[in-house]
DNA sequence: TATTGTATACGAAACAATTCGTACTCATAT
DNA sequence: ATATGAGTACGAATTGTTTCGTATACAATA
């Protein structure tokens, strides 16, 4: 079930905004998507996405009031899973390793942010003595 | 310009395939894409996408022959590169340490590859005293 | 009450990926 | 030579995303 969860990046984009400043209403999700330059998405569209995301099952929707107000409807940690799986597969054809070493490679990764992996390591392989 | 390369799930697939096993004729790859179980695709549909992707240039093709030889024209690593980089910014705003966090805890490492990764952030860390 | 501005709803167009039917080419075996 | 089989080329249907024009509802205000 949790396979079936594909949002593309255009509702990725919508459902970023809403984990990080909650419910909203498509005007405010519509501004901010604007905010970066470049962009000028027309306000009907925003809806439009937003209304099929809500018949998918991405979103939940206040309709209580005129102005509807709109919220994420899947978790975010869920859907992070549900794509870095479907990723690794189509891209590193399941290898996890592969895709670490690149990821830590190609990116800066300050220092804390490498104890931080370090540790869950140590922790992984006290849980799995070789 | 590396950035405009956006192959999708299914051109991946075929792009996988040709990265293992060199030089390939529609024939072979629509055979190896059809090994999996309950997929069936025709062959007529894996020659278009593979012309598709010859128009877009991410194969390249010898047709000195009636039966066409096709090989990837980009490489493994750089495409991963770069679609590493995509998602990691439309599924995780960029938090390389987030994803791989995800990773490693989602997915089953060996010893051996944990040890690996670990080695690498000795090494980052040994070149970037915090 | 009539106007204006902001909302939602609906439908269609544009575009791309995927799929495959059909036509055509050509080497080879009859 | 001709029939068969395997190959490529082409075009169209299907599906899904994104886009927006237009219609309509409604609240606030002039």
């Amino acid at each position: 079930m949790v396979n079936e969860i594909r949002p593309t990046d255009g509702e990725l984009e919508i459902l970023q905004i809403l984990w990080k400043n909650g419910p909203s209403t498509v005007r405010e999700i519509n501004d901010l998507l604007n905010s970066d330059q470049d962009k000028n998405i027309g306000y009907t569209t925003t809806l439009k996405i937003m209304q099929i995301m809500f018949e998918k099952g991405l979103l939940r929707r206040d309709d209580s009031q005129r102005t509807h107000i709109y919220s994420s409807a899947v978790r975010e940690g869920k859907i992070q899973s549900a794509l870095l799986d479907r990723f690794l597969n189509a891209a590193y054809k399941g290898s996890a390793s592969k895709l670490a070493l690149q990821l830590l490679g190609n990116h800066k990764t300050t220092a804390d942010e490498l104890a931080e992996i370090k540790a869950l390591i140590d922790q992984l392989e006290k849980n799995k003595p070789s």
